[in-house]
RNA sequence: CGGGGCGUAGCGCAGCCUGGUAGCGCACCACAAUGGGGUUGUGGGGGUCGGGAGUUCGAAUCUCCCCGCCCCGACCA
């Protein structure tokens, strides 16, 4: 490609809205333009790093067997009836109405049209398992689109279901999937974890999330430095203590603290170690409980893990805090003076706060706080459960190593989804026993747009993107230095870019008559990995210039053979 | 959805308080110089000031309504 025919759109400056790194450089490099909120163009030279995206993709779902199709954007209201997720999809769910009134949806996901075509399609247990994927655009109408393409609610998804006669055959092409999508990010270049995550209100199937690690990723993960073990923090276990409640040693004592209602101030103005307080959080109860309210304590230092909370099942689901108002007319104290002794509300410990003794929390008096906190002394030791977020430093689950903490963004996502769909939709298939057979089905997506700026996030530096190679939207850039005064370094240039492109090379030749420093500007900026520099010095020494990306300097190659040169160094594709 | 903020040239912004000829930088076009890290000079093109209504002799500026966009959003006791 030559510049001169191509389309650039480099920029200077960056519009205010662009937060992160990603959005920052995908708009100056020009890969991207926004059209309204959350839903983008991508212009020629995004389009060409989205598609190798989606290449990689589909080569490896290809090559593990499973089939691509493509499936209508839109689909018909009475389908998500039928799976009552017409209603239960929420507000992302984008709803459309025809001429005649008819009502649709400008599909999210497509579990609904993909069993449909299984239940008409599929017949006997001979045909499974089968896997169907596709690469289409989904519409999501997120609360809050940001950060460009990273959560836009329209989007590039790769999404493939798998059918089969039985759970063991799920499990089979689950973990086969687990496979596909590591070599997929493998492949692009990308630093990834996979992870456990919630398999949510369908079942205790597994479901794994594929991160690609970023300090600005919107997703907590655990991991231990031990083992492969890693998780969704919300999902992250903490470990069970392993020493016992140490005997008390002090007396309760109620002291005035009418300048202390956070954790915080009554560390610094009591002097007491943080590990020795507790929180008292006042959650609303589950419908039924006796008490409209739950408390929930966990150890000054730590935080609470809402989905834990909501697990335990005296709690209201989704979670909600009580406000300040029902608070004092439960408890008579206000947030801020809330604690175990003499607490007239049900309650739940975090196993961490089951073994502490002689600690600090709030008297359920206003403006007074217990010191000197025993179990069964002062209060009934409540009933104890998993209730908090683990942080870095605590034991691994498996015992092996300790659990630390990263930032990522969730690029994959794996289910063994079961028979929510092909029951609500009766799809059905014969077995060997003559037997009618539900289908367990498996879901499995992956956010190709998204994994556009996951990349970036990952790889960038002061100068613009550096892309892993097999994401570049041009292998090679060749600049001429100065082409319009010498008509050797035209020559020369024009040479090494017929070169390489009768070899197949994505070279990019930048002839415009333009100063230097803008050239290596924007070759830095949208981040081609190899650049070769022509100029009068080089071509007289019988050498060009050449630099990786992410090298701090040039080196030098052979005129002569520098198209076979540069070939030998491209990353095999 | 609730709270806050912003809409002025393609992008980044000033002007608004205190009403009176719509500005700056970048980008764009032309010419010239320059020619290895966003060079320089001269000249130019480009605006329904988000939309509508109102107040006024006069509105980007004041008032009201609408639209769009951005940020934040339990609690961390």
């Amino acid at each position: 490609m030559r510049a001169s025919k191509f389309h650039l759109l480099t920029t200077r400056e960056v519009p205010a809205d662009a937060e992160i790194a990603s959005h920052q450089l995908m708009l100056r490099a020009g890969m991207i333009r926004k059209l309204t909120a959350g839903i983008y163009t991508w212009t020629p030279l995004g389009w060409r790093v989205l598609r190798k995206v989606e290449n990689i993709v589909r080569e490896e779902m290809d090559r593990a067997g499973y089939l691509e199709l493509l499936m209508p954007a839109v689909q018909p209201a009475e389908l998500w009836r039928e799976t009552g997720r017409w209603e239960d999809f929420g507000g992302q769910l984008l709803k459309i109405r025809d001429r005649a009134g008819r009502d649709y949806v400008f599909g999210p996901t497509h579990e609904e049209v993909i069993t449909d075509l299984a239940r008409n399609e599929l017949r006997s247990y001979k045909q499974l398992p089968i896997t169907f994927y596709q690469i289409q655009t989904k519409f999501r109408d997120e609360i809050r689109p940001r950060f460009g393409v990273m959560r836009a609610r329209e989007f590039l998804m790769k999404d493939a279901y798998s059918f089969h006669i039985d759970s063991a055959s799920l499990e089979t092409t689950y973990w086969e999937m687990y496979e596909v999508y590591s070599r997929i990010f493998t492949r692009a270049g990308l630093s990834f974890r996979a992870v456990r995550a919630d398999s949510g209100a369908i079942g205790g199937n597994a479901s794994h999330e594929f991160h690609v690690l970023a300090d600005s990723g919107e997703d907590q993960i655990a991991f231990s430095t031990g083992s492969d073990f890693a998780a969704n923090l919300e999902l992250a276990e903490a470990p069970m203590p392993s020493t016992p409640r140490p005997a008390a040693t002090e007396q309760l004592r109620l002291v005035d603290t009418p300048a202390a209602h956070t954790i915080e101030e009554l560390v610094t103005q009591f002097d007491v170690p943080v590990e020795k307080t507790i929180k008292t959080l006042i959650v609303a109860a589950a419908p039924g409980n006796d008490s409209p309210f739950v408390a929930l304590l966990v150890r000054g230092d730590h935080s609470l893990n809402e989905f834990k909370a909501v697990k335990l099942g005296c709690v209201a689901r989704p979670l909600r805090f009580a406000t300040e108002d029902e608070i004092r007319a439960a408890i008579g104290a206000g947030p801020g003076s809330l604690g175990p002794v003499n607490l007239p509300v049900p309650c739940v410990a975090d196993h961490s706060v089951c073994i502490m003794a002689d600690f600090a929390g709030g008297a359920n008096v206003e403006n007074k706080h217990y010191f000197g906190i025993n179990w069964d002394r002062d209060a009934a030791l409540p009933a104890c459960a998993d209730l908090r977020n683990v942080i870095e430093g605590d034991d691994s689950p498996d015992g092996k190593g300790k659990i630390s903490l990263a930032r990522g963004i969730e690029v994959g996502h794996i289910f063994q989804l079961g028979t929510k769909y092909s029951k609500a939709l009766n799809a059905v298939v014969l077995g060997e026993d003559g037997k009618s057979h539900v289908m367990p089905m498996g879901c499995y997506g992956i956010g190709v747009s998204r994994i556009v700026a996951a990349a970036i996030e990952q790889n960038h530096d002061d100068q613009g993107i550096c892309w892993p190679e097999p994401l570049a939207p041009f292998q090679v850039a060749v600049l001429p230095m100065n082409a319009r005064k010498s008509h050797r370094v035209r020559e020369v240039a024009e040479k090494l870019y017929a070169d390489l492109l009768a070899a197949g090379v994505e070279v990019f030749l930048d002839d415009r008559d333009i100063r230097p420093g803008v050239m290596f500007n924007d070759m830095e900026l949208i981040g081609i990995p190899h650049r070769v520099v022509i100029g009068e010095r080089g071509i007289d020494s019988g050498e060009l210039e050449y630099r990786y990306r992410t090298d701090a300097e040039n080196t030098t190659i052979p005129l002569a053979t520098a198209a076979e040169t540069i070939i030998g160094r491209l990353a095999p594709r």
